[in-house]
DNA sequence: CCGGACGCCTGTCGGC
DNA sequence: TGCCGACAGGCGTCCG
């Protein structure tokens, strides 16, 4: 279950494995055998992308960027979404809904059974389009700290984990790494976001880069599944602490790790380690 | 503005 | 063994 969603290392591993294949490339048409994604792939993009060359490929929050002459792809794996490069004769297999054919005979695969992904054509400047305009900070760059969370945070009774989860406060910590993160940074995903002090959010800034970047240099090990017919491309085993552990001992204290429900979310935590 | 619920979708898993 | 309901999740959208 867990390699089926891509969380942002996932993303950041899918673009460094498929961006050699791309970058400079020319796109000669996409070809799609389903169009309905999470929302439906709109029948104009077609004609948008053809004959356009590929200038740069960029990941903003989990949205792969195609940076194209006249304007940008915008693509999301959704939950179940992979990408792969292959020869363009490849028979596509199930869920193999888009193609981006490229024109040295490779194309540009897109997998996903569940279908909530979503691909999106966007004018210059991409940073302006609807889906990115309001994102937060990537949790990665420098200007990411404790501070913005401290500062952000102040009279919101929403649980901590809920707050680093909304895209508009912090871009791309999915359900998974926000288990994980609030563990390492002893913080328990239940505390209202308001009542944590400003020493607690340094704390857990560093957690959320440090166990993003882990899995990033894991991801690394995966890079050449991208390019392989039966691969699968970019996910990786990840060191997780607390996600789906219910009732096995924590790693740090081993009181029995505890899953419950935020919001529509399974959450697991420490009850001893998390406070 | 804020916080919580909903729904899209399909593979997997537990229970009977 | 086979069937079937519950569950998993990102995130835009809606509602109170």
């Amino acid at each position: 279950m867990l390699r089926d969603m891509p969380e942002l290392p996932e993303v950041e591993t899918s673009l460094r494995g498929i961006a050699p294949h791309l970058a400079n490339r020319r796109i000669l048409k996409l070809a799609a055998r389903e169009r309905r994604l999470r929302w439906p792939v709109p029948t104009t993009l077609d004609a948008a992308v053809a004959g356009q060359r590929v200038t740069a490929l960029r990941r903003r929050a989990k949205y792969l960027l195609l940076e194209l002459e006249q304007g940008s792809l915008i693509l999301h794996l959704g939950m179940s979404g992979s990408l792969r490069v292959l020869p363009a004769s490849t028979p596509p297999g199930p869920h193999d809904h888009i193609d981006l054919v490229l024109d040295d005979g490779h194309c540009l695969r897109l997998r996903d059974p569940r279908r909530f992904g979503s691909l999106h054509w966007a004018q210059p400047p991409v940073e302006s389009h609807p889906l990115l305009r309001h994102l937060g900070p990537e949790p990665l760059s420098p200007g990411f700290n404790g501070a913005h969370l401290y500062r952000l945070s102040r009279g919101r009774r929403a649980s901590v984990k809920a707050f680093i989860m909304d895209s508009h406060i912090l871009a791309g910590i999915g359900n998974i790494y926000a288990s994980e993160a609030l563990h390492r940074a002893g913080i328990h995903p239940h505390r209202p976001a308001g009542r944590i002090a400003l020493p607690r959010y340094e704390r857990l800034a560093a957690a959320i880069k440090s166990v993003l970047s882990a899995a990033i240099a894991e991801g690394g090990t995966s890079l050449r599944n991208f390019v392989q017919e039966d691969g699968n491309p970019g996910y990786f085993t990840r060191a997780l602490r607390v996600y789906g552990r219910a009732g096995l001992p924590c790693l740090g204290c081993g009181a029995p790790v505890r899953q419950r429900r935020i919001g529509q979310r399974s959450s697991f935590y420490c009850p001893r380690c998390q406070r």
